[in-house]
DNA sequence: TAAAACCCGATAAATTTTGTCAAGTATTAT
DNA sequence: ATAATACTTGACAAAATTTATCGGGTTTTA
């Protein structure tokens, strides 16, 4: 199990514009294409996701661009990775398959409140993290790079 | 994301061989696939991966079939996905690819300490879950069907 | 009014997962 | 002994999913 590529580029992207945020500048897809070396059209499908869940705002037009909806304490993790996969995990139970609608062992069948479990905690953890402290833990590792540097 | 089936048909193996456990009798591979409406050569591949990792010990021959090597209550639902899927997280880093050996902002991408947070968080769940877990979940409910029934 | 940016859907390419098959070796009940 | 039963291994084809690309729009503003 991997997390897909098209959640880590979107939290990427968000991150990117976060960075923004106090400046109030939107950004540009083709900016973070630039930044993250990833073709702006390809960009463009995850940032629309994420608008169309109002982590973000855009602006059409000349200056246009993105901008986060709130700041970046207020938006988690979770609500980044729900926009892009809608569900982290899909508890399924795989004997449902071929002609059959039902489980096999339906009812005597209690792995797959397992991963409805896991799911759920996955979903915690990843509601409790934020925009907010990734920003935070880049910042403070470039700081310690640059006075490094210094000395 | 979704459970891989491998690891979810793994997991009825075990808690079909976990059925029979008190009675010692080895259960075979033909036997789960009737059960399980699963080809034996499949569950084979499954049944040895978990022989590997000490959750099953096997006896050749005609009599043959495999059981439990410890009681269910020590054998976390944790050691069975990684019997099958080794990592049931791979943090990766998706700018990694291409010619680039490293991340392109390497230093300053905490991205991915998400995911081994993450994944972490996942393990620590399914450590907490044991195979007599889900056995006592189960019975629990047949009997409840059947008292149901008797009425 | 042209440039810059957003918007949308179809589809091709790559990767991963799933499942099948074949050809063995080892063990034991009879 | 030996046939039946079960375990062992590896290669590979089919299916599903993910990833990425492309083309053709519309809207907005300097």
């Amino acid at each position: 199990m991997k997390i897909s590529s098209r959640v880590d580029y979107a939290l990427s992207c968000v991150l990117r514009i976060a960075d923004k945020y106090e400046s109030r500048k939107p950004v540009t897809a083709v900016e973070i294409s630039r930044q993250e070396k990833i073709k702006p059209d390809y960009i463009e499908q995850l940032l629309l996701l994420l608008k169309k869940r109002k982590i973000l705002k855009s602006f059409r037009g000349r200056s246009g661009g993105y901008v986060l909806s709130a700041c970046p304490e207020d938006i988690s993790v979770f609500s980044v990775v729900k926009a892009i996969e809608n569900e982290i995990l899909k508890p399924v139970c795989f004997r449902e398959k071929g002609r059959r609608k039902k489980c096999v062992h339906f009812d005597d069948c209690k792995i797959i409140s397992l991963w409805i479990g896991l799911k759920e905690n996955m979903e915690k953890y990843l509601k409790r993290k934020n925009i907010e402290e990734l920003l935070l833990l880049r910042r403070k590792e470039k700081n310690w790079r640059e006075n490094r540097r210094i000395r």
